[in-house]
DNA sequence: ACCTGAACACCGTTCAAGT
DNA sequence: ACCTGAACACCGTTCAAGT
């Protein structure tokens, strides 16, 4: 019990803890860190403590939830967006589609951010900073209020199915050669079907199973949801 | 080891087992009934056995795996889907809208499909023969094939998320005067952002509240995704 | 062939106890 | 105030053993 002559021991205030404190910030950053590496399915409590070091219970003190920190790592995502643009009356359907685009270049950087994100109103920061770009690319392309809230809900919501389609279809790591060969037995699967019953998905075989994985098919959405919404603006 | 001398015992054929044998058919009526009541996340492999009086593991018998659940109840629902109408050149606008009206109201009809279905491309015979008739009502609107293949994927991709995210929203069981109160307290929100960082969504806070629980915002939706293909149809 | 019990390797969340 | 170990009530799936 009494102190040792040799040298000082415990000293009273070590500069630092060895372990750095848990905050809500380090939380979210390891959980990025899962969700891009492995994918939403990886992305649990108990793995996130594993990755700092420390028992799932601890999270609770900074997280409220699961659901909490997946909105934390929409938030994150919405983050990366680059939204530079002032909005352009003369140019406000491209806006519309290079937004769109952006938002799925950040979720195919975040893969299973889409997850986290699907069917959830993203009531954090930056996602609402995004969407108050969005309507206002929208009001300067004259829709009117209703139109212009009910588009900002539609974008967003076609956006991020896509990108979760795309995570649930890449979901463990296939090659493109592994991508070409299932497209390949799909289309031959849709062609094959009896005719009597499938004559239209047997005829389109080949247009139904193309640009699965580029981004043909998503251009063709935008395309065609902003096509739509040009033909409710009002005149100028 | 002797048989008992007072009464048969164990008599060699019982006509029929007491348990009805477990097959496809009654697992998937047994999930059907566990999603319509208690939602996507009350199905699982366990409880569906305890419904039916077994072990979860007597189920791979009959069923791959959880993903293979899902597609059958899909299945099941896109069987539920009515939709008669001969492709009309002259109306296809309005069937396609009818189209996305019944598949909205089949996906409302057993809550939690919605979730099953989402990301997943639908290779189950009464899917494919619904898309096969949203195909030949896209071709009957003079559409291309490409256009009208990725028409297909687009139109049921939009009414699986709007129903997903109904699905998100409605989770437990919130009175009308619930959502109301959610959907008030979320304009008050709205409303109460610093203007000047938020100059948009302040102004649309109303706009951007309204119809959350009704027919409304899913309606423009489908307006705006029509108008959009038919711009994209071939002159007759 | 079909069914079963038991086990494996996981979940999110809570709570009393420690510092 | 923050962190922890242990527990609670769950998951999907596998497998050797039974009938």
């Amino acid at each position: 019990m009494s102190q040792s002559p040799w040298q000082p021991i415990s000293p009273p205030k070590p500069p630092r803890p060895a372990k750095a404190p848990l905050t809500r910030e380090r939380i979210v950053d390891a959980a990025m860190r899962l969700i891009v590496e492995h994918g939403y399915d990886a992305v649990s409590m108990r793995k996130i403590a594993q990755e700092l070091g420390t028992g799932p219970a601890s999270l609770y003190a900074h997280v409220a939830n699961k659901g909490e920190l997946d909105q934390l790592l929409v938030d994150r995502a919405a983050q990366q967006m680059k939204l530079s643009d002032e909005p352009d009356p003369a140019n406000w359907q491209e806006q519309v589609k290079d937004y769109m685009r952006e938002m799925l270049r950040v979720m195919r950087a975040n893969p299973g951010v889409a997850r986290a994100a699907i069917g959830q109103v993203p009531l954090v920061e930056h996602a609402m900073l995004s969407t108050e770009k969005l309507l206002a690319i929208l009001k300067a392309g004259r829709l009117p209020d209703q139109a212009a809230a009910w588009a900002a809900d539609l974008l967003p919501l076609y956006v991020t199915a896509v990108s979760f389609e795309e995570t649930v279809q890449n979901a463990s790591n296939w090659t493109p050669a592994d991508v070409e060969r299932f497209v390949g037995e799909m289309r031959t699967f849709f062609a094959d079907l009896p005719a009597d019953r499938f004559p239209v998905t047997v005829a389109l075989a080949t247009a139904l199973t193309a640009g699965a994985g580029g981004d043909e098919r998503f251009e063709f959405g935008i395309q065609v949801i902003t096509a739509g919404l040009a033909s409710l603006a009002e005149p100028s």
